[in-house]
DNA sequence: GACAAGAATGACCCGCGGGTCATTCTACCG
DNA sequence: CGGTAGAATGACCCGCGGGTCATTCTTGTC
């Protein structure tokens, strides 16, 4: 972790208007925003400091105030981008008796939409890419991100396995197995995006019919072995 | 694509022994050997033409008496790498009443290990890493391996519909659903691996429990619809 | 042993890009 | 208006690493 952000005038006792921290926040602001694009598009190391100063509209001299550098700036984007998730997208809690098909079905396309539509799947793939260079930053992702998806997968699992929804003990056991299609279809897309997309909430939503058996007519509970 | 490899010296008709193209031939290998466990460990990208010389035993120079330039080098490590599966791996086929799930069961894991023990899922890695930046070179890869991969599970996915084995016909409109989880397992080797490994065989059986159910006692066969 | 021919060397070149710093610009205050 | 403090600039520094080439080493032949 770096942190050192270089404390940008102090924020203290200001004598008269609150607007220069206004301004330095608004210049850090813009240059995380090009940064967090070109990183996404070319990756950490591809990314000079130069374009994005230049994307930003600044010089690069000025990045330099903001940042200690390249390696600080890339930790603030990640921070930013994790926490910006901030509001904290609640996941609810199925009904008592919904079927944990249909409580996936109407809460997880949703999400990936949107991760798809914000952009935040680059992020996983940005860390693919790079995270062997930093470990530090890949510990990060990992604690933040993967373990707790991780965790919550194991939950829901659990309940489709006592409730004789799905075949097998195997997702509680390897809940990689669970996130697997739509993770990899998003990192394909990142790689084969132009060529051949794929829509990743309709991955996943053909990876529940697989799992939990197709679209039941009444409500659900086909055989339970 | 590149393919000017330099040849060096003129195969044709040499006057005496044909021990030079063969010490030739020798050190190109050990270039290419050198160059793919570096590419494997660091990425081509961060990869020093002095180191894969070094390894190699060689100097720098020698690199390019060879190697037209690094990415020539890189395209021929690939080559190397897809040709090598070479002996083309045969598949099999089921017997006929043979039930899809031990076919794959008694097929797809030694394979897998073998793809983790070569390291050969370290060019996938390698792949998704580093094929943005080289296009041409993802687009041989895209076709050598994964479009042939991808139309053999199809194959087998529309099978195992047909017997009604599955609970869903995803597998086949969408086979990337199948390699999901061993594909993504091998990525979290190359990536979280040191930390906590994944068996990726191990993986592919509990997922081939999830999709067909579990090991039935006798031979199989549970419902059909 | 002399000599040719290819293989190998490593000092060198040079552009790229991260990072610095003396200077200039801007905005606000008395 | 003059003063000042922080924001911004961009010319500059410099090491890193891809690529070159005059030179040396090896090997095989007569």
């Amino acid at each position: 972790m770096a942190e050192d952000a270089r404390e940008p005038a102090a924020p203290a006792a200001d004598g008269g208007t609150a607007a220069r921290p206004d301004r330095t926040a608004a210049t850090r602001q813009a240059l995380v925003q090009a940064a967090l694009a070109l990183f996404l598009e070319r990756g950490f190391k591809a990314t000079r400091m130069s374009d994005v100063a230049a994307a930003a509209g600044l010089a690069k001299g000025t990045t330099y105030l903001h940042f200690k550098d390249k390696e600080s700036l890339f930790a603030d984007v990640l921070r930013g981008v994790l926490t910006e998730t901030g509001g904290r997208r609640r996941i609810g809690r199925p009904r008592p008796d919904e079927p944990t098909r249909a409580f996936l079905l109407r809460t997880v396309p949703p999400i990936l939409r949107e991760l798809q539509a914000s952009g935040r799947f680059g992020i996983l793939y940005l860390m693919a890419r790079e995270g062997p260079q930093f470990p530090a930053v890949a510990d990060t992702y990992h604690e933040t991100v993967i373990v707790p998806v991780l965790r919550l997968v194991r939950i829901y699992a659990r309940r489709a396995e006592r409730r004789g929804e799905v075949r097998s003990d195997a997702l509680s056991r390897l809940p990689i197995i669970f996130v697997a299609p739509a993770i990899l279809s998003a990192l394909w897309n990142n790689l084969f995006g132009r060529a051949s997309p794929l829509d990743v909430a309709a991955v996943f939503e053909g990876y529940l019919d697989l799992l939990f058996g197709p679209a039941p007519a009444g409500s659900d509970g086909p055989q339970q072995t």
